[in-house]
DNA sequence: GCTTTTTTGTAGCCTCGACTACATTTTAGG
DNA sequence: CCTAAAATGTAGTCGAGGCTACAAAAAAGC
């Protein structure tokens, strides 16, 4: 037996177990939605930074798709006012996209260092928050950064097996 | 063809850098990809130990999706050989289902226990695994169970200051 | 026993994110 | 300057995973 629902969950009060379950899948799809976009944006600004340009073959070899893709899917970007785009002319992200730029990598370098903190080598660290960092919530990152500030382990990574 | 299968293994020394980071993103999109599956491998095997069968409406339910999504997921579950089900008499899990059933489960545990012991509220630990989970790899799943054992906080969770 | 309701299944449509193939534009070579 | 290559953009296809609407079978009510 699970049961699993026996726990009194603060909002979720006088909600059927099913509907509370329901949610909880809903959220980690929407949360999956929004992810490629998030990575997009995240990426673009790296480039940005670190090229000063971010053109379209650029990123699609970045994110290893291919060009097509990544035109369509910075097309998105602009429709959802995340980026701009000229002709022939590179990438930018509007304020709104800097910002959740900002967001995602503060996010990212969060998720890593939590990874490394709890003994997860630094490669491995990276490789799994890739995937992991888009269905952190705020609450847990909070929750991160309090960890990490208490108990830092002296940012030598923790020891490997 | 993008030459894909030229590192299977994570030993990414002479690789470009972009090769490398374009991996990191096509392990997340391959992780995603198996996501849904998982959970509703995980779902039913829920329900036949629970309730005794696995009927397609109470999997609709329970993952708050119509039952026409739910049918058409259970077809792909078959094609791949982790369940069977006989017309109008529910779904089951082959070896290979309950297998994975069980592999996921127990990641999901151990993903909301790390959780819940770095600070994470316990509904918040919920919430967040069912999408965190998918993209844990076995060897941050190894420093979980490492980091659970060796130093559990005293399990009063992180003072909240 | 017949009707109604629930459950199950099918069909058709949508969006997203991937792809290939082709068209166009810019850039680079000769 | 004109052509070849690279970059960019467009069109069309595909599978996954959602949806609604409808059809058929099983279960429940009367």
């Amino acid at each position: 037996m699970v049961t699993k629902n026996a726990m009194p969950t603060p909002l979720c009060g006088e909600l059927p177990a099913e509907a509370v379950q329901a949610a909880r899948f809903e959220k980690a799809r929407s949360a999956q939605a929004s992810a490629v976009l998030e990575d997009y944006v995240e990426l673009i600004d790296d480039l940005l930074t670190s090229q000063g340009e971010a053109r379209p073959t650029d990123i699609a070899r970045r994110l290893g798709v291919s060009h097509a893709t990544a035109i369509k899917s910075i097309g998105r970007l602009k429709r959802e006012g995340l980026a701009t785009s000229k002709l022939y002319r590179g990438v930018f992200l509007t304020p709104r996209g800097l910002d959740l730029a900002a967001r995602v990598r503060a996010r990212h370098r969060l998720v890593v260092d939590l990874l490394v903190a709890v003994g997860v080598p630094p490669h491995c660290a990276e490789l799994d928050a890739e995937g992991i960092e888009h269905h952190v919530s705020d609450t847990a990152l909070a929750a991160f950064a309090r960890f990490l500030g208490h108990e830092r382990p002296t940012d030598d990574g923790a020891e490997v097996e």
